[in-house]
DNA sequence: GTGGTCTAGACCACG
DNA sequence: GTGGTCTAGACCACC
């Protein structure tokens, strides 16, 4: 379910957070369903628990998982968080188109890129 | 000419290798043309010179700029260089594309973007 | 394993970027082998951890090691990379065949040296 | 006669010996002919004339030239100094062979090297 | 004056 | 403990 990139220069925390984020942006994790517990994902992935514990804080505090003390990590089915995480992904992505644009990057070149990422199914 | 952001996460100098790239993509440094001196940039930003030294090495290395020693740094006029910069550009943006696209934003969504971006002139 | 001469010209950072690239292609360092951490090498070889951090960060950018923060600096074992540094060192060593022979030495006497280079075992 | 290459990393006066150098042993340049004033050479390079200077300083401690006060600087004829120059030449060239050969490149490599170039002609 | 290298010592983020 | 960035200050080679 989740794989890890050490030669990605993102921190692993991070990759942990990203992945959570796009499987219950995308609906693979539904709402309430638990996620893997710190100890147990950090067997499998053979990393410090310490940094599950981050990536997770991190996911609740974005809204998208709540804790139950004794229980575990379920995923928060709140919409309104969904909207919002749309929202801030969308303004990181303009605001790296201007400096595409500024770079000297036509209209017509991006309009490629997408074509092609939307093309690729 | 150059301004730094210290609220920005990227490192200084990464600052300032992309200000200067943008400058020399779009033409308003021409080939040839003189770079501010280390130390002189340095006391105007006031920051550290081998900062600003880190900066033009990580220019250099790329192809936008060449050194000579005892006399400064000068804009390189290489277009294969702008070209290849255009392409590691677009992927990059592709790569996040993509991601977003995983995390459910529709076509239209990033078109808007898009629009907005170069229609703002 | 690493050995320091300053009585060469060159900067410390690339005798470090050196010895560690011929350890690489040679097969002495295998891939996903780890490398000693910035500050236990500097204090090996009793020089300042920046001038490891620099040699490092040259070998990462051609490909030879990536490194993974808060573990360590690790072999990549890239072929592209290895066929890309060989390529790179023929045409440096031709350049200064040219050299020479533009200085009048014949065929013979480099084909002599190259024997004597090669007979060495 | 002289060209000077801003973007070569080799000092402009090392530029300047090694053409005078090789003019030399190639006999482009034939004993006790005269050598372009230092002032001359400086306002056609449009450099520093300390450069010259050094340059034909370097010449001259190397056996190349003589100066004469008041007149000039001439070519040297003594074969000697060829052949120690040549001598010198190779002994570098070995080192970087042996650089190479250490790097896993092949004799067959290396001998098509020096093919291409002794073929050049 | 210029760029290039190095040291010493500090602080941060990550695991 | 790890790598990454930055500062302060020094020394060298080149022009």
């Amino acid at each position: 379910m989740i794989v890890l990139d050490y030669s990605d220069k993102r921190p692993i925390y991070e990759q942990i957070v990203e992945r959570f984020r796009t499987l219950i942006l995308n609906g693979v994790l539904e709402a309430d369903e638990k996620l893997p517990s710190v100890r147990a994902l950090a067997i499998e992935l053979s990393i410090n628990p310490n940094t599950i514990q981050r990536a997770y804080g991190e996911l609740e505090r974005n809204g998208f998982i709540y804790s139950v003390k004794g229980r575990g990590n379920f995923v928060c089915g709140n919409q309104e968080t969904f909207a919002q995480e749309k929202e801030k992904m969308l303004n990181e992505l303009m605001q790296y188109m201007k400096t595409c644009k500024e770079a000297g990057i036509a209209l017509e070149e991006m309009e490629e890129c997408m074509k092609r990422v939307y093309g690729e199914v």
